[in-house]
DNA sequence: TTGAAAGCGCTACCAC
DNA sequence: GTGGTAGCGCTTTCAA
């Protein structure tokens, strides 16, 4: 590789001439200038980023650090904050942290080692000492609040819209799901399902669910169904559960969405391929991925920041798992 | 941040002997070492990565590049990769290519730029020019061959598989779908099938779907059952296509598997959550993504490579759109 | 067993 | 306008 002291020797100046035509930093005589970009061309030269980042202190590396890019609802997010960041001319370091402190906190010493510019987190840590006394700009992605610029979406609300969905839809008998305890997301909707269902005319039922994994979904789904046959509607923790729920359903032989709606959280792709399609509450992953990425960049060039919350609108998907709402509304 | 200077400085020593013991390389006095380790300690010293890489031209990254992160066959091989590496003290720059020459080139002279030590490449390009003359390792992933390493499923022995589990469960008239006809993997399973197909006793068809998006397979799964209304068995080009076909034909009230079967290709997380669940040969992903790592965590070690084209087994995962296999077999 | 110093490739300051 | 050069933080000779 080519570096700038071979373009300077080909162009017959100084590197420090070079750095400037390359930065465009500082006068350089057109002549000259046209020579060094010749020399640039002719060598194929490409600036070494690690000298460059060395001496700058940083590099045009940003972190991203997800729970786990197998799960559904992170590529997602993830595709958001690099198309955004790669207009900008920035890369991804990226790591999964499955949800676990000494993971994050590694990665996060490996950003800092790397000099990236700034971070991107999905943690259920935000408040962990390491996000606090960090020299890099941090943004939390999917992660409410904290004292820190974050972006998540609006749980609570897709929690109430849920249930008004649900209700305004006729089903009386309602199982409400609730998704693990140490999220706050998943607290989120549920308060926001229980804000109307508790005000509702109807009965509902209150089950937890301690994970997001589908087979302790499953489970859960046939004991739902055991425990409170009655029920005629069911507002799922996301999607996954959503599914599994579906699943049970049908081998019952229930009809949905005649007998039975439900209704899911997130819109992970696949909830569009289910058959039936399913009703959901979505999140905009992509564009949640896109605005953290916005976000730091902002905090990055200490733009004066207005709304260091960012809460993205969540809406109701109506799909084929529930049924058409009276038109009266 | 603390350097190696201030390390030096509070164990009262030089900046090499500290870089000895960080190194465990020469000869340093038991006493000196728990100086340094102390002051390291204290200091919460952690080694710049960029200053490192700069003198020794090489980092701890690795870059991967995939297609779209957002399809979901490619969590998994990222995930595969990633904790493969992880383990050895390595991390990931990525970048999504969009199956964009362009971008590729951009990304690999990223990667690059920032001296990673290898890289992980998933593209239809591996022909490239950029790909050849190229200054680090790469092994190629879910690409067959060229002459470079690689990884890769058995494609070819896959088709063949569908195309004798769906015959040997009595579909006599099947429709065979061709892929995007770029993609050599596409390409291989088709070719595995009609292998099976034209030997054997049964009527089929192929149709060509050139994309594997799904709103235009569901346009094609819709003129399969319009053109060819006599199907009984469907092996489809990958489970997004499969997932379409099987929409189409839960909408015809065509019953699955009765009167229908259809074997997707992959096995995509979902494949299983679908109802009924998808039949499929399954790519293991996950252990593509892990081998593909450790294929090339030995080339960078420059260590005798037996085998430079890992051919990764595919198995049948009979699920609910194919009925039960006569036992005679 | 240790330290001094060169040098990785770049940017930015200062002098001309 | 341009060039010389210090220095970013580290590793690795080489000499002591």
């Amino acid at each position: 590789m080519a570096t700038i002291k071979d373009v300077a020797l080909a162009a017959k100046v100084s590197v420090a001439t070079v750095s400037r035509v390359l930065n465009e930093s500082g006068y350089v005589h057109e002549e000259t200038k046209t020579r060094v970009l010749k020399a640039v061309e002719e060598l194929n030269y490409h600036p070494n980023e690690v000298a460059r980042s060395l001496y700058k202190r940083e590099s045009r590396l940003i972190g991203l650090l997800l729970p786990d890019i197998t799960n559904p609802f992170f590529p997602q997010l993830a595709r958001g904050v690099e198309d955004e960041i790669h207009q900008h001319g920035f890369r991804l370091i990226f790591g999964n942290s499955d949800e676990d402190l000494e993971k994050e906190l590694d990665y996060l010493q490996t950003f800092k080692q790397n000099h990236v510019v700034g971070v991107i987190s999905a943690t259920n840590y935000p408040d962990a000492p390491n996000y606090k006394d960090s020299s890099m700009p941090i943004v939390f992605l999917d992660r409410t609040g904290a004292h820190a610029p974050s972006v998540f979406a609006d749980g609570r609300e897709g929690g109430r819209i849920a249930a008004s969905e649900i209700i305004k839809r006729h089903s009386k008998r309602i199982t409400l799901m609730k998704g693990p305890g140490h999220l706050q997301t998943a607290k989120d909707r549920f308060n926001g399902a229980l804000d109307i269902l508790s005000k509702a005319d109807v009965d509902f039922h209150v089950m937890a669910t301690e994970t997001f994994s589908f087979p302790e979904a499953q489970q859960r789904a046939a004991e739902l169904f055991s425990f409170y046959p009655g029920t005629d509607g069911i507002i799922a923790s996301n999607d996954i559960v959503a599914t599994a729920v579906l699943h049970e359903a049908l081998k019952r032989k229930i009809k949905v969405p005649e007998d039975l709606q439900i209704i899911g959280f997130d819109d992970i792709p696949q909830s569009e391929l289910l058959f039936p399609p399913l009703s959901t509450i979505r999140q905009p992953a992509y564009e949640m991925g896109k605005e953290a990425a916005k976000l730091l960049l902002s905090v990055m060039k200490n733009e004066y920041i207005e709304q260091s919350a960012v809460q993205m609108p969540v809406t109701f998907i109506g799909r084929q798992t529930t049924r058409k709402a009276d038109d009266n509304e």
